[in-house]
RNA sequence: GGGCGUGUAGCAUAGCUGGAUAAUGCAUCGGCCUCCUAAGCCGAAGACCGCGGGUUCAAAUCCUGCCGCGCCCGCCA
């Protein structure tokens, strides 16, 4: 708790400097208390007790007793051997409602820090439907976004099309040379599109990818795999009317990909095409650079590497950037990618399934070597089924539509049950919102290097530690707030009102969201600059719950009239609810 | 074989820059709607923190060796 911390950390020192201990090592050990009920902040005194040969337990209590008459201190105990320092409720309510808790905006452009990040995410392939494991890079991508963005930072949110190489090519030589008959007769026991999503070009266009790639295993494949290759290459030797005639056949396919994300509420303020970089001619000459590197090696048909083993990397050690004929890979193209991208930005992330953490070394390293600066990596682990690895071409997948199109409609059953009285648009309504906040959640909420299976159960569960639990508290926040202004109150000026924060009684309930309150911006900082934003989602549930308990202890509108001080902390927590679900991409309806 | 990641109650997870009695949800058992939305609240029970060593006043957390699982080790993207 950073609000109680900045206010006792001096205090602390002096004591500690009056007992004998000298230099601020003391600093990172004063810490958040593991358990709340024993504080906000602890101090375990046991390595400065040895410092100074004395009791850990007399010099806990010293301390104690040293700081316990400061006014933001309510409680200072020595137990064992640390010193637990509890926040005063009252000051903690005085700070907390005095705008020391920033709120933020994870949608708009409210900056605070001054400081540009450009966030690249899902880049997936344009060549078929979102399944829920690729999905993934998209979540938690959007959600970094707009975690930065709550934070104050100025965020640019990119997609980097991939429109050049090999499954361009075969998707584009399929649609040029195949009919919709042999496509569906090559796909022969294939299950057919979902007549839901009949005419979206992601469902609908991939059949012609799927039927090339089917082709392509079979016999006699040579003059196919001659006309890709010659397009693959003239493409990546930046051949206009092949680029364009790449363009028409994966553009609508990305368009159909991105109606679904913006179901999920993920949008991107820029597209960057791979073929740029070669067209501008930024990879000839990184290939010119490279290659007069002191690492550089060269195969015997002409083919260049730099040597990442004589910079410490183990394993394979030569890294290709340049084929034998002189034309460029993908992790050449993804260095000039780069490099554009540090030109606009003072900090790059980039969010990656686990396959590609050894080419995001590799990438990496030749930066370093070129004198770059290196982009933070956000790497996730695959989502699974419970039948193994997610494979279209087995059948094994569940695609984000299907998903989503799910979501709504167990949630409307459930909308339906418990409001007997909303109305069939009005439960459609809070059914998509519940729905896509509760797929978006379930993902988000877990640590990003954790693999896990998906299981339609959990990822449609709608209880106590899911999205629609947080959605819950926050309608119930604004519906107090609706009961106040129907019952006559001027909201806005008891909000604005001063309050003698020293003389109220505070019950259990209000303590626990105070405290959860006055975290709330520490946990932010940690998950955004720690590219942990399921940190921040377990906030969110512990706000939503202690909400609920100050909800359960203290009503705020007792016959016809509010708590002035009930009805300015329900309000902030109601605030601080709806900027932070943003922050995640759970969408804060007022009723449900 | 090498590199990276992961292993925590029946299940799913949090905690991993070392700190106290290991936290949360689901499932199980019990209680709460004449009172601001019960998608809620209160309570009970449930854990050799994969296994073995080591460092430390203190290890789920750090080091090390095993074991299981995942990903990668293309002049593919």
């Amino acid at each position: 708790m950073k609000l109680l911390r900045d206010e006792i950390e001096q205090l602390i020192g002096q004591a500690l400097v009056k007992a004998g201990i000298s230099g601020d090592n003391w600093r990172q050990m004063l810490a958040p208390s593991r358990d709340t009920s024993q504080g906000d902040l602890s101090l375990p005194c046991f390595p400065l007790a040895k410092q100074l040969s004395r009791n850990p337990v007399e010099l806990a209590q010293s301390i104690a007793d040293e700081i316990s008459s400061n006014p933001a201190i309510g409680e200072v105990s020595a137990v064992g051997g640390y010193l637990n320092i509890k926040a005063n409720v009252n000051w903690l309510a005085q700070q907390v409602l005095s705008g020391k808790v920033r709120i933020g905006d994870a949608l708009g452009t409210m900056n605070s820090t001054g400081r540009k990040v450009l966030i690249e995410h899902t880049s997936a392939n344009p060549n078929g439907p979102f399944h829920v494991g690729r999905a993934r890079n998209a979540i938690l991508g959007d959600s970094l976004v707009r975690l930065h963005r709550l934070f104050g930072n100025e965020v640019r949110a990119e997609y980097y099309v991939d429109d050049m190489g090999k499954q361009v090519a075969v998707l584009a030589w399929a649609l040029a040379n195949l009919s919709k008959e042999q496509v569906e007769q090559t796909l022969v026991g294939r299950d057919p599109v979902n007549p839901r999503w009949s005419g979206k070009a992601d469902h609908e266009t991939v059949r012609w990818y799927q039927a090339a790639q089917k082709m392509r295993e079979g016999e006699n494949t040579q003059a196919i795999e001659d006309e890709i290759g010659r397009l693959v290459h003239a493409s990546e030797h930046g051949d206009q009317d092949v680029l364009d005639q790449f363009e028409s056949a994966y553009q609508p396919v990305l368009d159909g990909m991105l109606t679904t994300l913006s179901r999920l509420g993920i949008d991107f303020d820029t597209f960057t095409k791979e073929s740029k970089f070669v067209i501008d001619g930024d990879v000839a000459k990184l290939m010119q650079r490279l290659s007069e590197m002191e690492i550089y090696g060269e195969a015997d048909n002409g083919a260049g590497y730099l040597d990442l083993g004589q910079r410490g990397l183990k394993g394979k050690t030569e890294f290709f950037f340049r084929r034998g004929d002189g034309s460029s890979l993908y992790a050449t193209r993804d260095i000039a990618y780069h490099m554009w991208k540090w030109q606009q930005s003072d900090d790059l992330i980039n969010v990656l399934g686990e396959d590609h953490k050894l080419q995001g070394k590799q990438v990496a390293m030749a930066l370093t070597e070129l004198g770059e600066r290196v982009p933070e990596v956000l790497f996730y682990s695959f989502i699974k089924l419970p039948e193994g690895k997610m494979s279209t071409r087995k059948g094994n997948v569940v695609f984000m539509d299907d998903l989503l199109e799910e979501a709504q409609a167990q949630a409307a059953t459930i909308v339906r049950e418990l409001r007997p009285d909303y109305s069939e648009e009005k439960v459609m309504e809070i059914a998509e919102a519940v729905g896509v906040s509760a797929v978006r959640f379930n993902i988000i909420k877990v640590s990003p290097d954790k693999g896990f299976t998906f299981r339609w159960e959990e990822a449609l569960a709608f209880e106590a530690g899911s999205a629609p639990f947080i959605m819950y508290s926050h309608t119930r926040a604004h519906s107090v707030m609706l009961r106040c202004i129907e019952a006559g109150a001027d909201v806005d000026s008891i909000i604005a009102s001063e309050i003698d924060y020293s003389q109220q009684e505070m019950p259990t309930g209000i303590v626990e969201l105070l405290r959860t309150i006055a975290r709330h911006n520490d946990i932010l900082d940690k998950a955004v600059n720690m590219r942990k934003p399921h940190l921040f989602a377990a906030q969110l549930l512990d706000l939503a719950n202690a909400y609920n308990g100050f909800y359960r202890d203290c009503h705020i509108l007792v016959e016809g009239v509010p708590n002035p001080l009930y009805l300015q902390v329900s309000e902030l927590a109601r605030n601080l609810l709806k900027a932070g679900m943003q922050g995640v991409g759970i969408i804060p309806i007022e009723q449900m």
